[in-house]
RNA sequence: CGAGGUGUAGCGCAGUUUGGUAGCGCGCUUGGUUCGGGACCAAGAGGCCAUGGGUUCAAAUCCCGUCACCUCGACCA
């Protein structure tokens, strides 16, 4: 490919509404645009590593007995009400109606066609296990894309389907899957990765895990422990529960607090007491009910997990405006609050709680020495806490570290809520009818571009694994109008071509540094430089973008060279 | 969906307060001189100033509406 006729648009300047690297280097270097909002296009180079990228994935789906199929884009909304999913999917779901006024939807994920793909055609246990997958376009009406190729409304995945007989043959496979989503992220150079246990979400089932790019610009935030490797979702994630120290239940009073309301505020009012003496409240609202407010309380150093305590409720929640509500906004307490259309939950933080500050029930005024047991009681508690970085792992004991991350792919483990739902059986070895257990297995093609460019990339630009590099050479000719140059070039060119090794030739009349910074902002992994100088004691240059080293070669060993340092730098799994 | 911000040439921006014939840098075209880390000179091309309505002799600029994009939050298989 000669640069000179690559549609794509480099540019010195950072686009100014681009806020994270790959985002900004990617549009800089010519690899996308945008069209409409989370709707982008691919220049060459950017498909050319998406191909790649799915080559890779597809390897390793084919090994572990995957049957690669293709699912349709539009789906009429009879497929989804089978599911359910027509109406308990919001509006990311895109809905519209052909010309006959008939409904349809874009697929945003294929449980549904790949039940009903599967479900007559397979009608006996020994046809099981199986796995199907696609590559494919999926849409999804998300409320605010943003990062470039991170979150986006079109995008490409590969959406894997497992189905078995039993839960045992499930998790066997699930742990396959496990490792060929190991093998893939490292294949495509991936690094500083992780898989998590995760909420399962809209998409039922019991386990599953996440594969988290650790990244401080992640949208996830993910619970660790150093010591004994437990990574958990935020969503999902739980501390270790902590004792109250025994101390003697002192007396318990009424104090003038003023205007301070939150905790911070409260704190320091007191002389700076420590907020884990305190109780918080929370206040939400359920979606759909008009009628109750929800009070969370909670130790007053922790904040609620949302995700958690929507499980608890059964419900969405949305935070309550407190204006003409019987609660005193910034004094609600647990002790004599308004009982009427309130629904308490407390968090298991407020067990045994002992000589803590909380709000009054009346304004600018909280109690001390509140304990629970004695001056209210927690009949039932519930985790809905946020985890905080210290707190103690539920495992070991070790401090917990919260770090933040790009989900790049995830794994479930769906059960039978499709095949039960959209009535797939098979019989099983005693004649009876059975629902298969199914997999789900996704992987965002675009998603995992952008997060490689994120980790890899560098002040100059992009950083392409060689594994999945739009080409492996950047053929830098130093005068073109060289005639001596020019014929060298071409012959390597050639040379290289022949050989497997794909490149991308600059031919433009530019300056030398002009086409430098081309190689470094398009993040080609080889450099390889062909000049007067050069020609002289008869070698070129290769040069390593990532390490920055410097090889001087003989031009009747370039080719040898390239495909050696070309194979070095492949990652090699199996 | 809530809060804030921005829309002027392909990209980055000035001009808007105080209305008066649309500017700069990069990039692009042509010619010349350069040539190993984003060269220089000269001459050019390119914009209904997001959009619809108002006010005015006159609107990028003032007023009202709409749309798009960005950031934070909500949501997110």
């Amino acid at each position: 490919m000669l640069i000179s006729k690559l549609v794509g648009e480099r540019t010195k300047t950072a686009p100014s509404d681009a806020v994270i690297k790959s985002h900004s280097l990617m549009i800089r270097a010519g690899y996308i645009k945008l069209v409409a909002n989370g709707i982008w296009s691919l220049a060459a180079p950017a498909k050319r590593i998406a191909k790649k990228i799915e080559n890779i994935i597809r390897e390793e789906m084919d090994a572990i007995d995957g049957q690669e199929c293709s699912f349709p884009v539009v789906m009429p909304r009879e497929l989804w009400e089978e599911s359910g999913r027509y109406s308990s999917i919001g509006d990311e779901l895109v809905r519209f109606k052909d010309r006959n006024g008939r409904d349809l939807v874009l697929g945003m994920t294929h449980e549904e066609a790949a039940v009903q793909f599967a479900r007559d055609a397979v009608n006996s246990y020994q046809q099981l296990p199986f796995m199907i997958y696609q590559i494919q376009t999926k849409f999804r009406d998300e409320g605010r894309p943003r990062g470039g190729l991170i979150r986006v409304r079109e995008f490409t995945m590969k959406d894997a389907y497992s189905f078995h007989v039993t839960q045992e043959d499930l998790e066997e496979y699930y742990k396959k899957a496990y490792d060929a989503y190991d093998r893939i992220f490292r294949r495509i150079g991936m690094k500083n990765f992780i898989a998590v246990k995760s909420d399962s979400g809209m998409m039922g089932g019991r386990i599953s895990h996440e594969f988290m790019l650790l990244t401080p610009v992640g949208e996830d935030t993910i619970v660790i422990c150093p010591e004994c490797g437990l990574k958990e979702n935020m969503e999902v994630a739980s501390a270790a529960p902590e004792a109250y120290a025994s101390e003697e239940k002192l007396p318990m009073k009424e104090m003038f607090t003023g205007s301070a309301k939150e905790i911070a505020e409260v704190t320091k009012f007191l002389g700076d007491i420590p907020a884990e003496k305190t109780i918080k409240a929370v206040c939400y609202n359920i979606k759909g009910d008009g009628v109750h407010t929800v009070v969370a309380f909670i130790r007053g150093d922790l904040e609620i997990n949302e995700a958690k305590l929507k499980k608890v409720l059964k419900g969405e929640v949305v935070p309550a405006s407190l204006t003409d509500s019987v609660l005193t906004a910034g004094n609600i307490g647990p002790v004599s609050l308004p009982e009427k259309d309130i629904i308490v939950v407390y968090d298991n933080s407020l067990r045994g709680a002992v000589n803590m500050v909380s709000g009054a029930n009346k304004p600018e005024y909280h109690l001390k020495n509140v304990n629970e047991g004695r001056d209210f009681t927690i009949k039932e508690s519930f985790d809905i806490a946020k985890v905080s970085p210290g707190q103690k792992c539920p495992v070991c004991g070790a401090p917990l570290t919260v770090e933040n991350g790009i989900e790049i792919g995830n794994i479930f483990q769906l059960g039978t809520k499709y095949t039960e739902s959209m009535k797939m059986t098979v019989l099983n070895a005693d004649g009876k009818a059975i629902n298969p257990i199914m997999g789900c297995y996704g992987i965002g093609v675009g998603r995992a571009m952008a997060s490689v460019a994120e980790e890899t990339a560098d002040e100059k630009g992009l950083n392409w694994p060689m594994s999945i590099a739009p080409w492996h050479v950047y053929l830098c000719v130093i005068r073109p109008d060289d005639p001596a140059v020019k014929a060298k070039t071409d012959e390597l060119y050639a040379a290289l071509e022949r050989a497997g090794v794909e490149v991308l030739m600059d031919d433009r009349a530019q300056s030398a540094g002009f086409k430098f910074a081309d190689c470094d902002l398009m993040g080609i992994p080889l450099r390889l430089v062909v000049s007067p100088r050069a020609i002289q004691s008869d070698t070129a240059e290769i040069k390593i973008r990532s390490t920055q080293q410097t090889i001087t070669c003989p031009y009747a060993e370039c080719v040898d060279r390239i495909l050696q340092i070309k194979d070095d730098m492949t990652v090699k799994i199996r």
